[in-house]
DNA sequence: GTCATTTATCATGC
DNA sequence: GCATGATAAATGAC
């Protein structure tokens, strides 16, 4: 699994072609999975800051051979998803489960 | 006994378990009555998951699966759609 | 920034 | 073997 990776390319990632000429109907990003390490350094930095800056931005995403925009998306989508991770084991354990 | 219940919720939180018969019926009734704009309220989720004895996070995966695989393949559906549409319009006649 | 959503992918049921 | 529910990237409204 590593088709996602486009190492190569660095500046036609997340930089869109913002000035279409008729002929690019704004295509969307296909969702490319992040790798082990990826997901492992994003989480280290968002167990320290849940919030991450703009520095530690620029800097994780060259690591990591992402784009900054990704990154803040990433942190974006796993503040979400931690609030919904407790409200899950909220409704979960005020229930009475059992069994 | 806590951690138990934290070990059931570890691993509960993503083995998928069908839906029942009476759950799925519910959603797919409110689904094609609602073909033309299927997005549920926040208060209409909450009554759907009171329904059907699920969470609304549930009830928005559900829609959100929906939504796209019929967009996806509407022929797939036809039939489905049509005997909901059907029985919406025998409930109606009552 | 949050947050509902779209889309693809993952994991399981059967 | 696909159907189905849940999760992971990505977008857009506000």
């Amino acid at each position: 699994s590593g088709s996602c990776t486009s190492s190569s390319a660095t500046t036609k990632d997340g930089t869109a072609n913002k000035s279409s000429h008729s002929s690019t109907p704004r295509t969307r990003k296909k969702r490319c999975p992040y790798s082990k390490f990826q997901i492992r350094e994003l989480e280290r930095e968002f167990f320290f800051n849940v919030y991450i800056n703009k520095e530690k931005r620029l800097q994780l995403s060259r690591m990591l051979n992402l784009t900054d925009r990704q990154v803040k998306i990433w942190f974006q989508n796993r503040r979400m998803k931690e609030k919904k991770l407790s409200r899950d084991r909220l409704q979960y354990f005020s229930g009475n489960p059992l069994l | 006994a806590v951690m138990i219940l934290r070990s059931r919720f570890l691993d509960a939180r993503r083995k998928r378990r069908n839906f029942s018969k009476q759950a799925t019926e519910i959603l797919n009734e409110y689904f094609y009555s609602h073909l033309s704009n299927p997005y549920p309220s926040e208060e209409a989720k909450e009554e759907l998951a009171k329904k059907c004895s699920i969470t609304v996070s549930q009830v928005s995966n559900w829609f959100g699966n929906k939504r796209i695989r019929y967009k996806k393949n509407i022929g797939k559906f036809q039939e489905e759609a049509n005997l909901y549409a059907a029985k919406t319009a025998v409930n109606a006649a009552h």
